[in-house]
DNA sequence: ACTTTAATACTGTTTAAACAGTAGGAATCG
DNA sequence: CGATTCCTACTGTTTAAACAGTATTAAAGT
C-alpha cells in the first residue's frame, strides 16, 4: 500500500471529518450527522464507506453489544488535511498563505473568537520559524 | 443564471490558478505554467479548457497577431475560493476556521513575512464583526 | 425457536474528470 | 505559392465518485 498523499473526494472527506469529530461511529451514525443535509440512502453510504475502508481510509470493527460496525479513521485529520491545503494553496493562491486565509476567512462565518485563536496560534507559529534575517524566499 | 456554485476539479483549479496570477494566456502559455510539473498532452490540456469554457469557466478570444485563442478566467479568486474554503471548513474542520488555518499554515511553508499580513488582515477583519463585548472566553 | 429488524455484501448505473489522438484550418516563412 | 508549424474542433477512452437496489445474514425480542 503506497498509500501516501491520497486527496479523497468531497464526500469522503465528509464523512472523514464526521469521524474526526465524533470518534468512532456507525454507518447510520455517520449518515445522521453528514453536514450537508442531502437525502441519501443508507446504502449509499455504506458502499462509499466500504470503499474508504479499500483505500485505507477507514478501519471497521465490529461492536461487542450490536450487529453494526463501526468505523475509525485510519488518518488523522493532520495528515489528510495538511497535504489538501498545501496543495490548494499552490494551486489556487499561487503558493501564497496569507492569500489563502484571507479568503478562507472572508468566506467563513468567522466570529470574534476565531480571530483571537488564529492570533494566538499565529504567535505559537511564529517562534518556531526560521530566523527571518538573511532569508529569501523559498 | 444566477451565480453557480460550482466547484471546479483539481485541475480545473489549477488552470484558473494561473489564469488569475498571470492573466490572458494561450492553451501553450498555461500549459507551461501549471504549478504541478505532470506532463501533458497539449490537446489534454485544450481539452479541458475548452471544457471549461462551456461551463462559464473561461471565455477565450482570437488574438490579432497569432493563430492561438487567449483564455480568460470568467469568475474571480473570490467568487471561486470563497465557497470552497467555506465548504472545506465546514466538512473537514467541523465549521471551526481557526482549526483550518492552523491546518494551512503547518500545511504550507508560509514565512515570517507571511505572518504579519495576516495579523494584519485580522485586525482589518476584526474590526468589521459585529461588536460582541459580553462574550467569554471559555 | 421463530419472527422481525437492521446491517452487510454484492452488483450495477450514471456522470464527470482527465487525458489523448486525428483531421482540418489558419498564420507564417522561405 | 507551397510547405511547415501550431492551433482548434471533434471524438473517444479510462477511471473513479456517488449513488442505490437486492439478496443475505446476523442480532434481538417474544
Amino acid at each position: 500500500m503506497k498509500n501516501e498523499k491520497y486527496q479523497p473526494a468531497e464526500f469522503e472527506l465528509q464523512v472523514l471529518g464526521v469521524l474526526w469529530e465524533h470518534g468512532p461511529l456507525t454507518v447510520r451514525e455517520v449518515m445522521d450527522r453528514l453536514p450537508d443535509g442531502k437525502p441519501r440512502a443508507y446504502t449509499s453510504v455504506l458502499s462509499v464507506m466500504q470503499v474508504m475502508q479499500k483505500k485505507g481510509l477507514l478501519s471497521a470493527k465490529r461492536q461487542k453489544n450490536g450487529p453494526a460496525n463501526v468505523y475509525t479513521p485510519k488518518k488523522s485529520r493532520e495528515q489528510i488535511a495538511g497535504p489538501m491545503m498545501k496543495s490548494l494553496v499552490s494551486r489556487i493562491f499561487a503558493g501564497d498563505p496569507a492569500l489563502a486565509v484571507q479568503q478562507l476567512l472572508s468566506g467563513s462565518n468567522a466570529a470574534a473568537e476565531d480571530v483571537d485563536a488564529i492570533r494566538q496560534f499565529l504567535d505559537e507559529f511564529e517562534s518556531k520559524l526560521p530566523d527571518k534575517r538573511s532569508r529569501r524566499k523559498s
